[in-house]
This record gives C-alpha cells, structure tokens and sequence, in this order.
DNA sequence: CTTGAATCTATAGTCGCTATAGCTTGTAGC
DNA sequence: GCTACAAGCTATAGCGACTATAGATTCAAG
C-alpha cells in the first residue's frame, strides 16, 4: 500500500487539478504514463504527485507548458548549471512586467470612460461617443 | 463614388484590423453582410467602417465579443438611458483590476522566485526547489 | 446483487483570433 | 487583348490551455 495507489481524481485533488487536466497532460506528454488496474484506471504514485506539483507550480506563475517541459527535462540533470533556469524564470518575469504595463494603460483608459459619462440618453452617451471615435 | 467603396483590405486598413478578422466578425454575425461585387468580393461604406471602429476600440479596451454584441444594440437604442453601458464598462473595469492584482502578485512572486537562486548545480537549484514544493 | 459515483476514450468546444490551400477576381502595364 | 501579380474568395484547421459531454465500464459501499 505505498506503490501506486492514487486514482486520476486523487491525484487531482491532491494537486489542486482537474481530473480532465490530467489527462490533457498525459495527451500531450507533459505527464509520464501511468500505471492501469485490469479495469483500466489510472494509478499514480509519488513521482507523479511530485510531477504534477512541479507542473502546477509553474503553472500558477505564468509559465507555458512549453518552458515546463524545459524547465522539467533541465531539473532532470542534477549537475548541470542552473543559469538557463535563472535565465527562464527572469524571461518569464519580463513578460509578465510587460502584461502589467498594458493593464496599467488599459485601467487607466478605462477609469476616463467610466468617469466620463455621467448617464442620461444613450445618444448623448459620452462613453458609446467615444468607443465611435474613428480609428488612426 | 461615396457608395460601398472599401474592399475588404482597404476596410483592414483604415481601421486597424485584420482581412481575416473581420471575415470572422462577420461569420460571428458581428459585422453585418456588406455589398459584394458581380465577382463576389465585398464592398464596404461608411456604417462598415464605422461599426468595425467601435468593435476595434472596444476589444482594444478589453471588452469581449459578447459584451460588444450588448454595447450595440444598446447605442442603437438612442432614446434609452446608458445607465447600462457604465455598468458594463464599470464592470469591466473591475476585471482588469482583478486581473492587475493578480498579476502583480504574480510578478512578486516571480521576482522573489528569481532573486532566490544565485546560480550553482541544479541539484540545489533554488528556483527548482520551490517549483518541486508540495501543494495544498 | 444493486446503485451510484468515478473512471474510461473519443470528440468537440471555449475565446479570439490566425494561417493555409487552392481557386477567382481585379488592376496595372505592355 | 494578354500577362503578371496582388488581392480577393471559401473552407478548414490550428493556436494555447484547457474544459465539457456522451456513452460505456469499473469500483466500492450498502
């Protein structure tokens, strides 16, 4: 009882994912195949557990599957040199930086046409006046 | 010569938009069916033009498709009052707050993340370590 | 044994586009 | 009128990261 023991929804919760997630991981080999009971199901031990955090984690900080597949194939090498993984989570933050400017802008923008309209007819409308403006 | 007078190229450019974009907002049903040439190809005037600005001004402010689709019927109703749309753009706005926090809170963890690792082997690769943590 | 929940695979959909293939039309230049 | 090339057309599929559903099977509790 300390081999594979988790079903695919056990795992989801243990994890914090969906079962379906899961399986779309499996799908696109981001997750290892698992091992079957003769009905088929799905059992998962701890290296998958351990996996899937992996994957959720990086998730959750705005990492593409594509960088978790780096990011995993890279912590698989113990002893190489942790500069690439450095230089990914820095990329990562960079963009996330940009994202932040453009919803600055976008608050900002909005704030003005909410605040520019102060109700009445919609054909005084200062908001659907300004969504007409035309373009360049 | 004031007719439908836009290809749809010349409509791509004078908005800002992609060709491929707006054969999709009329497949959507958000572009209305222009005019077509005897040679099938579609002519564009200046409700067109119009209607497409609006449609590009809104996404650029971050309002979906679905909302647009509201934020025109209610423009061409000019006797109702717009008290609807600043609830829609009040609600929009408070979306793109939402998601600013979230990003922000992101990008703090993604700077902790990086200031974290000060380079070495991957074994004790801080950034590795944190990613591994256990959920929940 | 029965029942109901969980699991399975296959497939399609979400959102807002974007790309491509193969064909036709339009336009400018000769 | 012919040629060449760009722009137009429809149909279809893909992008990224999931998410939902249908119909069937398995599992576990009573």
């Amino acid at each position: 009882m300390n081999r594979q023991e988790l079903s695919i929804g056990g795992l989801a919760e243990k994890t914090g994912s969906n079962v379906q997630t899961i399986r779309y991981y499996e799908q696109i080999g981001l997750m290892p195949l698992p091992e079957r009971t003769e009905g088929n199901q799905r059992r998962y031990g701890g290296e998958h557990v351990q996996r899937l955090a992996f994957i959720r984690n990086a998730r959750d900080l705005g990492f593409s599957i594509e960088t978790i597949t780096t990011l995993l194939d890279l912590a698989a090498k113990p002893d190489r040199p942790c500069a690439e993984v450095i230089d990914i989570a820095e990329e990562n933050l960079e963009v996330v930086r940009e994202r932040l400017a453009k919803l600055r802008a976008l608050e900002r923008a909005l704030k003005h046409l909410v605040a520019s309209c102060d109700g009445g007819r919609m054909k005084d409308c200062r908001i659907i006046e300004a969504l007409s403006d035309p373009r360049r």
